[in-house]
DNA sequence: ATCTTTGTTAACTAAATGGTTAAACTACAT
DNA sequence: ATGTAGTTTAACCATTTAGTTAACAAAGAT
């Protein structure tokens, strides 16, 4: 019986590997488990992505091409600081909610291969924080905002987003909260990020 | 020719190991590695390690051992916030560069097996933070700081500290800096992290 | 109807890998 | 010098794993 269902069996294929990759990483990862997971012969994983590196590698820039347009916004868009700030804590923190896995996947990949963020500088143009550095220069000397460094700036906004998913296991012992009293924190942060950074970085 | 050197092979061993497995992670370490690494034979590994799994575990322990010291002067000390706040991050950052694998290390292995942090809380007693938290509520009351939550405090400290190491093939990427740009932007942030932070919670 | 292309499977292969074993070597106590 | 306990090695083993193959099935195209 041929498997003529909706999904055609490529799509089932990467939603399996993204599943797999993502929660094992490549090296943890096994090609019979995404088979399984995708209820397929291991044969067609090899038919369609030819070998475990092209499966992983169409798993990692679909995953990252989830992420490029949450930086974009950052990164790219007409807002002043204050409201991109604002802005991108609030859909960042929604969007990985929605995603746990990815920001540890794409951090823990690039750590293993750092070349593979090559591969991803040429097909998108975007990763560029000139922009960003000239406009917190510009309202910086508008006096919006106090003396601040925009690489700096950026970095902070980042670990403060991102950080606490990727550290979720060593926040969840610390602060002593389960799952859902993790979440709660994760969801108090949408505002209290923003609030944070504002504080610090705002003349007034 | 038997390996009477100065230091014992179990110790080789080990450090061999913690390289190996710090860059690699447990599912990418190879035990042939770890012997080559520490110029020995791989039955060596087994003859006093047993099984990757407890070498893998001895390397692990090691490392947080390392870490708990650090992350024990912002919980337990009797220095006020804002000394702890300038005290660990230059501290800390610091201590990462001495050891730049490290918290990679520890979040993906507790991301990997969320168990590991059970088998160090038996261990070791830290990994509490409610003397700080306390410790914030009386400041905040006395005046000294803005209202502040005193779990997130402590997720933006650790957040601002640690998260540049752990991503840095992002942060490489985005900033355009080679090795030594990454460097001095690191050396930067021992000062930058403690006034972001001083700023945003200090009542003025 | 049958030929051809595409999709799918079970069985297989070669290499890698964690772990074992039995023999040999070292140092030291007697 | 010899026995003994601890240390080290080369060779081996069993299993796992990515990848291959050859045969088979489905579905259009002619």
């Amino acid at each position: 019986m041929a498997r003529t269902k909706d999904k055609n069996t490529e799509e089932q294929i990467l939603e399996a590997a993204k599943n797999v990759f993502q929660t094992k990483g490549m090296d943890g990862a096994r090609m019979q488990e995404i088979a399984d997971s995708a209820g397929i012969n291991k044969a067609m994983l090899h038919y369609y992505y030819r070998s475990k590196q092209l499966l992983f590698e169409a798993v990692f820039k679909n995953a990252f091409s989830l992420l490029a347009p949450q930086l974009n916004k950052i990164l790219n868009d007409a807002s002043s600081i204050e409201e991109k700030v604002r802005n991108f804590t609030s859909n960042y923190i929604t969007f990985i909610i929605k995603h746990p896995y990815l920001p540890n996947f794409i951090i823990q990949e690039l750590n293993r291969n750092p070349d593979f963020i090559l591969k991803i500088q040429e097909n998108s143009t975007l990763l560029n924080i000139e922009k960003f550095k000239t406009q917190v220069t510009l309202e910086v000397n508008q006096g919006i905002l106090k003396p601040t460094k925009g690489d700096q700036l950026f970095i902070n906004i980042m670990a403060l987003n991102i950080f606490p998913f990727v550290a979720k296991p060593l926040i969840k012992a610390f602060t002593k909260e389960d799952e859902k009293g993790f979440k709660t924190l994760m969801e108090q942060r949408k505002t209290e990020v923003s609030e944070f950074i504002i504080n610090s970085i705002k003349q007034h």
